[in-house]
DNA sequence: GAACCGTGGTG
DNA sequence: TCACCAAGGTT
């Protein structure tokens, strides 16, 4: 098989991938031989955009409180939305949500194995759907995240980042992976690993990199493709600033329901924080009624 | 494909 | 200081 690669002039990545990884790859919980399907996908969602040293405890707590699927969506969304605390994009707690609760109805109460299956579900997409596929049930997949992209882009194309991300990244991550599915896990677990402790955006450690040798950018002196990202937009007196502190206030008050009028009252920009209390109804994420607001599902009293 | 969606750590 | 960044997904 190596010749084989090498014929269609790809170097050797998984071998030296696979070698690092055993000796490099950190001891995360979802790593542990049994975490079982439904840790895996709620860590998945949690990781989406938000750092793994600030999911690991809440991850803990959410599958205490919810150890399976069906526990989960027997609680009210509000419950989901209150226990995802400060993680960020909370849509992704009603998400997580409603996807148990389609575990429950369609899936018996199991998560699904089929990557088909688990694309149907709310909040999953391309990434999560192979990751639960290939980490939790051992599916041969590729699984490619934004470390794995960057990690081929230099490695392979020679380029300092990607570009959004697309079926060739599938494509180029099926090129490399090993014929046995276990190898072929490791290696997709071992390029993201790569991509979050040495290849990193900022500043790589390319001194310490197994890829150093075969690696097209290095080899091209570092070039800057910057085909970057579009820059993320500014924080303060945003729309999502403004989102985000009234669901503080709600959060800190569930159970109990907030009178609107007192939600973010001091915010400078009165017509923005309608605007942040209606989107977030129309998201689901608030609901009023009778001129209080709450969580949603969380009953308003009388 | 671009815009949008939270929050906190960091160089 | 502040812009960048973080195991994405949906519209």
């Amino acid at each position: 098989m190596l010749a084989e690669l090498r014929l269609n002039g790809m170097p050797d990545l998984a071998t030296p991938l696979i070698a690092w990884y055993g000796e490099n790859a950190r001891d995360l919980p979802w790593r542990r031989p049994g975490f079982g399907a439904w840790g895996v996908l709620v860590s998945e969602f949690m990781l989406q955009q938000t750092p793994v040293t600030r999911v690991i405890p809440h991850l803990q707590a959410w599958l205490m409180r919810w150890p399976t699927p069906t526990a989960l969506a027997a609680d009210a969304p509000a419950e989901a939305v209150r226990q995802w605390a400060n993680l960020g994009y909370p849509r992704r707690a009603l998400w997580l949500h409603r996807a148990a609760v389609e575990i429950r109805d369609r899936h018996s109460g199991v998560v699904p194995r089929d990557v088909d299956a688990l694309l149907a579900l709310t909040g999953i997409g391309d990434y999560t759907a192979r990751a639960v596929a290939v980490f939790a049930y051992g599916e041969r997949h590729p699984v490619v995240d934004t470390n794995t992209r960057r990690v081929l882009s230099r490695a392979v194309d020679g380029r300092s980042q990607s570009g959004s991300p697309s079926r060739r990244d599938l494509d180029a991550m099926t090129r490399i992976l090993p014929e046995h599915p276990a190898d072929a896990a490791i290696v997709n677990a071992a390029a993201m690993e790569l991509g979050a402790v040495v290849c990193t955006a900022r500043a790589p450690k390319c001194k310490v990199c197994p890829l150093a040798d075969q690696c097209a950018w290095r080899a091209a002196g570092y070039p800057d493709t910057g085909d970057g990202r579009r820059r993320q937009a500014r924080y303060e007196g945003s729309n999502r600033q403004a989102r985000g502190a009234v669901l503080k206030v709600l959060r800190d008050a569930a159970p109990q329901p907030v009178d609107l009028a007192q939600v973010i009252a001091d915010w400078p920009d009165a017509l923005q924080r309608d605007r942040a209390i209606d989107s977030l109804i129309a998201d689901g994420l608030a609901e009023a009624s009778g001129g209080l607001l709450s969580l949603p599902g969380h009953r308003v009293a009388g």
